[in-house]
DNA sequence: CACAATCTTATTGCGCGCAATTTGCTTAAG
DNA sequence: CTTAAGCAAATTGCGCGCAATAAGATTGTG
């Protein structure tokens, strides 16, 4: 109708991005429920089951997550039986994580997921996929941008 | 080196949205918190700007949060003298929310912040910003997909 | 009018994200 | 050996997201 020349949420990209990574978790969500997961936790049994043992830095460098966010969720984790948390030996402060036989098991079965979503998604997933690259650039243009009003 | 055979995180779609979304937000962060924002906050507040006066469920589809994230979200807004709340006449369950005077003038400052960020990322932004067409068709393809788990 | 069904918002509870701080361990320097 | 500096993970506190539920207002039906 009438334009007072304020932004438009909708044409901002920061927007969509926020808004379509919510609705991908939501997404997800039935998929993931019925594994007993949650969408981070689900990133991180990807992640052990690609390289078992990392230490929580290294998950915490794999997934862009801190300490603070990784700690607790690998202790709900162990909790539920998916990993063990072991001390390094030769390093007491370091503790690596490991999947336990349930989690290779979850984890084989939550492989097929993503297929699944693409198949839901039908022909609109084949014109959306190219995305991926684009995303993997900005997240990484960000992560390594200084922020500006810090910068001097 | 080796390849398990297992999915990459960083290989798949809903990875890169979710990291790239979560990197976002914290390149927003520098710039909103000198204005007293929180990411959701700010989107609430342009949308407002866009269109005042609206109601909670309005909002809600507006942005696509549901009433339990926003309720307690635009109290905080309220104490923090952003907006008011005020029930509508005719029909007391409607909540109008409306931007106070500090409100406008915070937004109207918020309102240059994404060209600050374009700026920041120089080039790389050009080459990343047309994927904010595939995202908005993402949401809506998303929000729309019935989960097919549940489907039958 | 009575009262059930519906609608709108608020509340509760839990799992993230993340800044800030703390704890325990390791290494470096005197 | 001692002590300071640095490192890895955990904890605390707060603000989301969201499911589930509740509370209050309105509408529809008899």
């Amino acid at each position: 109708m009438f334009d007072n020349g304020a932004i438009k949420t909708e044409a901002m990209l920061c927007f969509n991005l926020y808004a379509a990574s919510l609705a991908m978790t939501r997404f997800y969500k039935p998929f993931l429920e019925p594994l007993g997961l949650t969408y981070p936790q689900y990133l991180v049994l990807l992640s052990l089951n690609q390289e078992d043992k990392q230490g929580v830095s290294k998950l915490s460098n794999e997934l862009q997550l801190d300490t603070g966010t990784l700690s607790p969720l690998l202790k709900r984790m162990e909790t539920t039986k998916l990993v063990k948390r072991l001390r390094q030996a030769d390093d007491e402060r370091r503790v690596l994580v490991e999947l336990t036989e349930l989690g290779r098991e979850i984890a084989a079965k939550a492989a097929c997921i993503p297929q699944c979503i693409a198949q839901s998604l039908g022909p609109n997933f084949e014109e959306i996929e190219p995305s991926r690259l684009l995303l993997a650039k900005l997240r990484k243009v960000l992560a390594k941008t200084v922020p500006p009003v810090l910068a001097k």
